[in-house]
DNA sequence: CATATTGACGTTAAATTCACATCGCTATAT
DNA sequence: ATATAGCGATGTGAATTTAACGTCAATATG
């Protein structure tokens, strides 16, 4: 378990060394079969380190480092994978999707790779690598004042351009939920995400059940906004009926062992 | 697909080795069938490596083929960083610093992590990655459609991101130089680069003088418009005196050996 | 008109996936 | 202490999918 974590870095670590590496090199430099040199960059293209073309891996386009070591640090990976993948329910080939510059709205952009055609629209830097590149995704970045913080461009500029565009679904998430209020710590960044409200027609929330009955600075929107809030197990059935008669369109999903 | 991609680098270089060849010289020197040379060299003349003729492949002839960026060559590394160098002339610490999708303003913006602290904007992706996360630099990114012939975020999102800002100074570079006019090879492009223009208060040039007497598809300015136009050594003496008889104010940056 | 180019289709070779067997380790019960 | 059940990592070979290429006919070009 541990050496099969270490195995992938260091074969993360050989491709990025040598941006492009054939799926039968790291066999032979590894001295493995290619089924487990295989198993292992699926799990790095799903993490989002490296791309899996036919024949040979690559490295995402930017953010290599961080990229590399970010996959260690996952935290509540399992869920938010959860949710990602309950998320693809809400979107269809040919769309145009808007994904916030958070955690999960960037595991949803691992899978929506295999959702093509699409036109995908965020603000996110890690989502941004992701999506270069790719063969049938058109990819629009929302620019603006990058912060360090996010991962992300924020700020009025970025405001303007969220006016300007128009998605067919949002999926976004938030830092806190109390009663059917979301909320977020920081106030530029519910500016853009309100501006990225406005420009879709329909708005998927993901959030974890841990971020119930939390609150942060600054008032996101309503829960009753949505056409659909999901979370993960663990939200009290109490909650989640009050929750539903106060109109919420609420879905918890169900941990799929994989 | 990587067997694929191998061979399509080789026919560019031999193509560029001899910079027209006849589709039946391909067909013979690789042994392959003349449609699977047609395929390869459309996916080539698609990423703007090179023209298709009738019966014959010639180099793209305006020097895009330098920024598609799996073939941007390394050859002109040494006059990019020269005019990089010199191009730090024109800035001071404090300002606000506009760079646009050229591999020359992506040298600048390599020597601009030393004059902190600033705020640099720009639309390439490669200068982007370079810039965030640096202590002092405050970075604003372009937004847009990303292109991935240029690695650069283009389109009207982009231009009207721009027109939102303002630049103490442009770096930017064009495809070709004809007379006293710069040319660029993508419409799109030019928008975008005009609307620079339009955002800076001071505009700086960064052409190599293999640039000069040849064309491009698109008139992105005039050399009268720029501040300073720098090229390297190798432009004839009586070309320079004609351009600043014509009111450019041309600097010959002289390649210092290091 | 001759030749170049494109598109549709079939073939082949290769890569990838899938189902199943094995191995090694750990935890737990006897 | 020993046995053994469980889990995860790995290997194997067959089945499936995919990419690359060639052929030929239809179309476009000079």
């Amino acid at each position: 378990m541990i050496k099969a974590d270490e195995r992938r870095e260091e074969i993360a670590e050989y491709v990025i060394k040598l941006g492009q590496v054939r799926i039968d090199d790291l066999v032979e430099h590894f001295g493995v079969s290619r089924m487990t040199i295989h198993r292992h960059i699926d799990r790095l293209a799903q993490q989002g380190v490296l791309r899996k073309l036919h024949g040979a891996v690559t490295v995402q386009p930017s953010g290599l480092y961080e990229s590399a070591f970010r996959y260690r640090v996952t935290v509540n990976r399992a869920e938010k994978d959860t949710l990602a993948r309950a998320a693809l329910d809400y979107v269809e080939a040919g769309q145009v999707v808007m994904l916030d510059d958070s955690s999960t709205a960037n595991a949803v952009a691992t899978l929506l790779l295999d959702v093509k055609p699409l036109t995908v629209i965020t603000n996110s830097v890690a989502t941004a690598s992701l999506l270069t590149n790719v063969d049938d995704i058109d990819f629009i970045c929302l620019g603006g004042k990058y912060h360090g913080t996010y991962n992300a461009y924020i700020g009025i500029v970025c405001e303007n351009a969220v006016a300007q565009l128009r998605a067919n679904v949002l999926i976004c998430s938030a830092s806190a939920i109390t009663g059917t209020t979301a909320f977020i710590q920081d106030p530029n960044v519910v500016r853009v995400k309100q501006a990225m409200m406005a420009a879709s027609v329909k708005r998927i929330l993901l959030v974890d059940h841990a971020k119930f009955d939390r609150i942060a600075l600054h008032v996101f929107d309503d829960l009753t906004s949505f056409d659909a809030v999901l979370t993960t197990e663990g939200l009290g059935d109490a909650q989640a009926q009050h929750l539903e008669r106060a109109g919420v369109k609420l879905r918890i999903v169900k941990t799929t062992a994989q």
